[in-house]
RNA sequence: GUCCCCAUCGUCCAGAGGCCCAGGACGCGGCCCUUUCAAGGCCGAAACACGGGUUCGAAUCCCGUUGGGGACGCCA
């Protein structure tokens, strides 16, 4: 049978790098096993949730290349896809479990359990809820009712164990002297986590469900659910979660932990993907720089790593400059455009005329480059006009006497001849020598001219790439300008 | 406090009893290339948390300790 996974996250934040990530392994799954994808809306936390949020979320996994083959925006056999449409099921399903003897009303407020559970807390210890309702009387029971007291309804925890088997850490067992008679529908006949996960899973027809590991401890009442429904229980992974540098579980004091944040600072959702792949995962060899497609066939829970994993952005960069290396022509094109446009340096020429122009330029850029907006600022120079030159270039490079004079000769000759990167590198050398000074001197205090920085791609590159009359023009500037100091 | 999970280089992983005086990657250091900066190539430093078992043999299995993380809500 395909498998059927989901990712549901809640919309009361962004797609943060955690979600992303286990968003990532149910797709992997679904795709290696021909499975299906659903996509489920939490929005029961009317005080915290969002549309906005929601849209925030789609996007990022958007980007991120993860899509669903069922949920928002595309429907689905066993909708609907948000939790929010379905608060007749929870109560339906929390009376039945009341009916069955499953479950029963809590009249407790919140205010005496805050109570209760404050003074545990103040004598150092946990607190459960003491089950002040479970057995009341019938009587008792219609009496409250009938005064239509509010009230919560708790499932009845039996005794003994519960077990179920996780496939990144084998057989778990959680005793339920450890487990409270927990809430399962509010006094506002809203559900609970534990009640709409479950029965959201079952109506999904959910086969695997692969969550952060900070569910293992709300996996045996939801166990305890799925038997009280008399359903069978899925597979369950869970995957370990995402540390910042610290080891703390990561947050947004550790930086950004948007996925949409990633997409801003120039980061390409292939290598995020590939990323955030193996932080936890590994294909039981020694790749790491995979395509979305290897990772898909390379895919299996088992390969989960049971411990934690920290963020290392570092490590981000490299797949990063990896991936952009990697990066067609055209697609890096695509990626370009925008980001140029915003800083006034697109031409449509590059996308016509001066297509083989901007990429021979591009290519010279790439090794240099690990995020996108790099790509702007080192190539302000060929699509744009040099910046102002750099002081610690003026002090470190342009302090050689004569230097203007050896620029005009330079200039002179760059007058006549061919502009090919040899033929540049060839004149630059005999002027040099004809003029006494070291290649360097008129190599260095050129790229400042190009430039106006002391960093940049191959000179003799960069001249050809230029042209003649860019070169002639930016070289008499460092001239005046070397006149005028 | 109670329960649960985890434990190999600084970091992410490989390792499913002998192939391991532990392998790859990021980062770090050095060298080469070189007009700068990168990229690239080569080399290097760097780990099986500790203590008991089991076994002819343990990074690998078991127990304990320690350490880290998570959960204990009418949040998800």
């Amino acid at each position: 049978m395909a498998p059927r996974v989901r990712f549901a996250p809640s919309p009361t934040g962004y797609l943060h790098v955690g979600g992303a990530r286990t968003a990532l392994f149910n797709w992997l799954f679904a795709r290696r096993h021909g499975g299906v994808m659903v996509l489920r809306i939490e929005d029961t936390d009317v005080e915290r949730s969002s549309d906005e949020m929601v849209t925030g979320i789609l996007d990022g996994l958007r980007w991120l290349g993860i899509d669903w083959d069922e949920g928002p925006e595309v429907g689905g056999g066993h909708g609907p896809y948000f939790q929010s449409e379905r608060l007749d099921r929870y109560r339906a399903t929390a009376e039945r479990l009341v009916a069955e003897g499953h479950a029963y009303y809590c009249y407790c407020t919140p205010e005496q359990l805050n109570q209760k559970r404050e003074q545990a807390q103040a004598r150092g210890e946990g607190w459960t809820y003491d089950r002040a309702c479970r057995d009341l009387p019938d009587e008792e029971i219609a009496r409250r009712e009938g005064e239509r007291q509010p009230r919560a309804i708790r499932f009845k925890v039996p005794d003994g164990q519960t077990e179920f088997t996780d496939l990144v850490r084998g057989r778990i067992v959680f005793d339920h002297a450890n487990l409270e008679d927990f809430v399962v529908l509010r006094s506002d006949s809203h559900p609970t986590y534990h009640l709409s996960v479950v029965v959201d899973d079952v109506d999904m027809a959910i086969t695997h469900v692969v969550r952060g590991e900070d569910h293992i401890s709300n996996t045996p009442k939801q166990v305890l659910l799925y038997g009280a429904l008399g359903q069978p229980t899925p597979a369950f992974a869970h995957v370990p979660l995402i540390l910042g540098p610290d080891k703390k579980r990561l947050s947004k004091r550790h930086g950004a932990t948007s996925v949409m944040e990633y997409e801003r600072i120039g980061y390409l959702p292939e290598a995020m993907f590939n990323f955030l792949a193996l932080l936890g995962w590994s294909p039981g060899d020694d790749r790491e720089l995979m395509t979305r497609d290897e990772l898909v066939a390379a895919f299996s829970l088992e390969g989960i790593s049971g411990g934690n994993a920290v963020f290392n952005p570092e490590k981000l960069d490299w797949f990063n400059h990896q991936h952009l290396l990697r990066l067609s022509d055209d697609e890096l094109l695509d990626r370009l455009e925008p980001r140029l446009a915003a800083a006034g340096l697109w031409q449509h020429t590059f996308r016509g005329a001066e297509r083989a122009w901007f990429f021979k330029v591009v290519d010279q850029l790439r090794p240099r480059c690990k995020k996108l907006p790099e790509f702007v600022e080192q190539g302000r120079p060929f699509f744009g006009e040099p910046d102002a030159y750099d002081p610690d270039a003026v002090a470190k490079r342009l302090g050689e006497p004569g230097l203007a004079d050896h620029m005009r000769a330079l200039a002179a000759a760059y007058a006549g001849c061919a502009f090919d990167e040899a033929t540049l590198e060839q004149v630059l050398r005999q002027v040099a020598e004809s003029r006494g000074v070291k290649a360097g001197v008129l190599i260095h205090a050129t790229r400042i001219a190009m430039t106006g920085r002391m960093v940049s791609p191959g000179l003799f590159e960069m001249l050809s790439l230029l042209g003649k009359d860019r070169v002639e023009r930016r070289i008499e500037r460092l001239v005046t300008f070397l006149e005028e100091k």
